[in-house]
DNA sequence: AATTATGTTGCGGT
DNA sequence: AACCGCAACATAAT
């Protein structure tokens, strides 16, 4: 589910609440979520977490004591992450989550991490896309590896976005999907960027205008850091207790608006398939 | 009740 | 290498 703007308030929300925290034990509700590593119960026992990392949608958690055991945490579609409180109260799953749901673990609580002092960071993932999984130094610069830069980056550097997007032979959107050619947009972010650039999803990338190329760098940028200032756009993330979880979903243009007038010119939003995927966009003024 | 869609990505094929 | 379609999986909507 989560896009960049997602898995950053997640990020951010978990790493206060679990920095400084050790780790007692590790229950694996179910193996696939762990890359059916056998030895990770054994491996986590005692360490301490030091802070979380993020590339792209991917988090990154390190521990105090070692510099070559990571914690690898991908959302995919459906990952969320509770944490419990002394008091055993659940800090997560957003609004949709009432009294009587909050009974952790649960159906689809795929990992558990106890800390010490009686806490515990839950992993729930219904469709088991994401993963919780050790890996290595090596394994963490690997996966690094894979991912582009950030249109959110501050030294995102617009004109290499310009020529490069300029050569694929690609739709736009599969282009800006990519996460090895620039990393975060998912298929929300991606509409949305798209409509702020006036483009359509469909157009050839090696199409765009060096002026439209450039504009789609900063709406890419600019939609995600707008998202990440209001908590990103789902419930189905971590938000903290009390706590003001904005929603972006109250600022899209085109996702899910199919069938409505579009905002900047009156024409009805369509939607259709490209690159695989539900896409939405206005036949009006996106050229 | 069967088909279709779902905010992701990795794989195997061209 | 770039690109495309499909698979991984569970559930809700049509």
């Amino acid at each position: 589910m989560p896009e960049l703007p997602e898995v950053e308030t997640v990020r951010l929300q978990l790493v206060h609440k679990i920095a400084g925290r050790t780790i007692e034990s590790v229950t694996v509700y179910h193996p696939k979520t762990v890359a059916h590593d056998t030895t990770i119960k054994r491996k986590l026992r005692g360490k301490t977490i030091s802070g979380i990392d993020r590339v792209g949608k991917l988090m990154i958690f390190h521990f105090t004591d070692t510099t070559n055991l990571y914690l690898l945490a991908h959302l995919k579609m459906t990952g969320q992450f509770f944490f419990v409180d002394t008091h055993g109260k659940v800090v997560g799953g957003g609004h949709s989550m009432t009294e009587t749901d909050r009974q952790l673990p649960m159906k689809h609580t795929r990992t558990a991490f106890h800390f010490i002092d009686g806490t515990t960071l839950y992993f729930n993932d219904m469709r088991l896309f994401g993963y919780t999984k050790l890996a290595t130094a090596a394994t963490v610069t690997k996966e690094r590896a894979k991912y582009g830069p950030e249109p959110i980056a501050a030294d995102f550097d617009s004109n290499w976005f310009v020529t490069t997007i300029r050569k694929r032979k690609t739709s736009v959107k599969a282009a800006l999907l990519d996460q090895s050619f620039v990393a975060g947009l998912g298929n929300i972010y991606v509409d949305e960027a798209l409509w702020r650039a006036k483009v359509r999803p469909m157009r050839r990338a090696n199409t765009l205008t060096k002026t439209e190329a450039a504009l789609l760098a900063k709406a890419g940028g600019d939609v995600m850091k707008e998202s990440i200032a209001v908590g990103g756009t789902t419930f189905q993330h971590f938000v903290d207790t009390g706590g003001d979880n904005g929603n972006f979903s109250d600022y899209l243009k085109v996702f899910g608006k199919q069938g409505t007038a579009c905002e900047r010119c009156g024409t009805i939003i369509k939607k259709t398939r490209t690159a695989g995927r539900g896409t939405h966009y206005c036949p009006g003024c996106q050229k």
